[in-house]
DNA sequence: CAAGCCTAAAAGAGATCACAAAGTAATAAA
DNA sequence: TTTATTACTTTGTGATCTCTTTTAGGCTTG
């Protein structure tokens, strides 16, 4: 029964069981848990993690609308399968979205959020030592996140995270034969964008972020298989 | 109890009790039948679809999950109050994805799909004739969403279906008075810019489309209160 | 040996029920 | 008259149960 394991992890998981389950869930797909393709069950799931069927169904229901987890037609759920298309689509996305929502977060940069920043980045090197790469994964999207969410009125976030719920599953295949350092790098290069109040430096660094997380990616993906879909 | 009246309409309600839910409401709101700000109840809508809680609350799960409907901390559902702010960041986000959708479609327009549109297109002047606005609505949704999905791997439709459902409630409480004539323009310009393959002038006239769409609506918000929550 | 069918097990869906939390209104006290 | 408290009502939540759909495996048949 431990085939799939989700993982534990310290966090807000709110009040109620379902947003338990969806905040379980939606960790161990984030982090990469499940492999693309993977099928899930709503009773397996509701047993793994000692809940009645029924909250399991409201976190999947909530998944599936951020197009983390595929509804099939036959009521099936799996983890959506990666195609090099659709790999491509979502990198291109994240740039997309990510540089917008940098160049609008950008006017209410301060140092304290500099700082903060810092700190994570840091944080993020203790990670790495400690091989940790469920915490690392989430270090990052925290450092990604204090930015993006310094604009009051941001509407973009949520859709971020879908591209990061979408990318985790395939993400996690390749992360443990990535050199991380080369990220690392990038988010030093975006600290010191921020505190030049450089906008174009900021959001070049932040392109250069995304694409050398994926570009190992995507190779990987053509070293595999022809581009069609990776299970 | 007909305080709300969910519209009926005609389309695909999917198979399933939960998916006839998630399609009324989804309608329900991106067409503007509830104001912003407007309190919901499961048991409620339960009543008025004549179906019992369960469905209901997995269609509004999926709802919070696109932003659609927001989940107070009380346990309360409300439809989001629209701001000057959120409202500003929503249509940047708007231009932001869809002239992305659009230029990752262009290499993908044909003149079937030309065709295509083009009978939305004038599907709509029949609509406005006729006044119906909430097919009004749909249709130039079609239009739309006949563009981006013509990239086969494109993953930003939902995202953009996303801002569609954030904007719905707060556009039809202008929409009555504005000439949609604009608007319609803009289709033109885009079919010719279409023909003509020419992907900047498409971009221009899509970002105008939504720009003539917002502008008044924002005026609207500035005159009706000094830019606070307005409900 | 392969293909189709039939039966049993598993899973999803939805209604219902019981419980807890939140809101509301009435009442009593200041 | 105003405020605070209390009882009542409404609502959300989650477990359970039943029904239907789907899958899987073994069987029969060509």
């Amino acid at each position: 029964m431990a085939a799939s394991a989700i993982p534990e992890f310290t966090g807000d998981h709110g009040t109620t069981t379902q947003e338990y389950a969806y905040s379980r869930l939606r960790n161990a797909i984030i982090v990469g848990a499940f492999a693309p393709g993977t099928a899930l069950t709503i009773r397996g799931l509701a047993q793994e993690l000692n809940l009645s069927p029924t909250p399991i169904r409201e976190a999947v229901r909530r998944l599936s609308s951020e197009n983390a987890i595929q509804v099939l037609g036959n009521r099936r759920l799996k983890v959506p399968d990666m195609s090099l298309g659709r790999f491509e689509e979502l990198v291109h996305l994240r740039i997309s979205l990510e540089t917008h929502a940098a160049e609008r977060a950008f006017p209410y940069i301060s140092t304290v959020i500099i700082e903060k920043m810092r700190a994570l980045d840091d944080q993020m090197d203790v990670a790495l030592a400690a091989g940790d790469l469920d915490a690392l994964t989430r270090i990052n999207q925290a450092f990604h996140k204090d930015l993006y969410g310094l604009n009051p009125h941001q509407a973009v976030m949520p859709m971020i995270e879908s591209l990061w719920l979408q990318l985790g599953p395939f993400q996690r295949q390749v992360i443990k034969t990535i050199k991380v350092s080369a990220m690392i790098d990038r988010h030093k290069e975006m600290l010191a964008a921020m505190e030049a109040r450089d906008v174009t430096a900021l959001c070049s660094a932040l392109e250069s972020d995304i694409r050398d997380g994926s570009i190992r990616l995507g190779r990987a993906i053509l070293r595999n298989q022809a581009g069609e879909t990776v299970a």
